[in-house]
DNA sequence: AAAAATTTTGCAACAAAGTTGCAAAGGTTT
DNA sequence: AAACCTTTGCAACTTTGTTGCAAAATTTTT
């Protein structure tokens, strides 16, 4: 059987490198969401950071992660859970941030409510994010 | 009478300088929120580039300017309009970026749901950013 | 299985964004 | 107005993100 990862990249209509195996590995092997910054330091020399850059944004056009907003500079991803496709996403679930071990959680089982807007506004999209402590650091 | 921004300045116990004031009053006169971009282009030449960070950050601790996050890596700040201290703000609204016009607006009178969480997380705090099409710019 | 065609990668060179220490300038208090 | 404390600007630096292009790797065609 082939590795989940490489099923992935096909089906997204990816050709499959070296650098696309590894990133995605190591989304599907992380808990939380991933910065820039953590994947560069987790892969080391391995590849350039430019190569990172335009990677995670191929994945993010073609629908394999989603972008989680954040007030500190620090674009988080993580992996789609529903099936999202190349310019058409479906990530309506809210995101936790811990503050005390710092990792971002899908809660792929809350969802975003719905919200009344002012008169002449039309939503797009919604994105909303908790933070506070996780399961795992509460005293 | 004198300038609501030296009024602002004073009430949260801030010395009153050039800088200060003319950022303040570029708040007080815009619609939406701004970046740290948007201001230094405003003020030209007029200060330097390490003087608009340290302020903003500055108002963001003493309680006059709230951050809103977003997923293109440029914190927006806005004007907190309930009464926000030092260290404790309460801004429950919700959030609303036009992709047309690049406006962020504080939709004060739309509040921020309580969200259920999983069992073991705690919410501190929640961001609620919505996008889409403003009143301005619909068709 | 090679060759041709297409896509991706790494490098280099930049541009933009953010940080830190320190002396000079500016505000505040006495 | 002197003394005191705070803020500012400058310089130097680090980190983050972008672009063009040739070499390398992947996919498609023969
Ligand atoms: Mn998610
Ligand atoms: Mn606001
Ligand atoms: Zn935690
Ligand atoms: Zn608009």
């Amino acid at each position: 059987m082939q590795e989940a990862a490489i099923i992935t990249l096909k089906k997204h209509e990816l050709s499959v490198t070296d650098t696309r195996k590894k990133i995605l590995q190591f989304f599907l092997e992380s808990a939380g969401a991933l910065t820039h910054a953590d994947i560069e330091q987790q892969m080391g020399e391995a590849f350039d950071r430019v190569t990172i850059y335009r990677t995670l944004q191929t994945f993010v056009e073609k629908g394999i992660i989603h972008t989680i907003p954040s007030a500190d500079n620090a674009i988080r991803y993580a992996l789609c859970k529903d099936n999202c496709a190349a310019g058409h996403h479906h990530d309506d679930h809210v995101h936790f941030l811990c503050n005390d071990c710092g990792t971002t959680y899908c809660l792929d089982h809350v969802s975003v409510p719905k919200i009344k807007l002012p008169k002449g506004f039309t939503a797009n999209q919604t994105d909303l994010v908790v933070s506070g402590v996780c399961h795992k650091c509460e005293a």
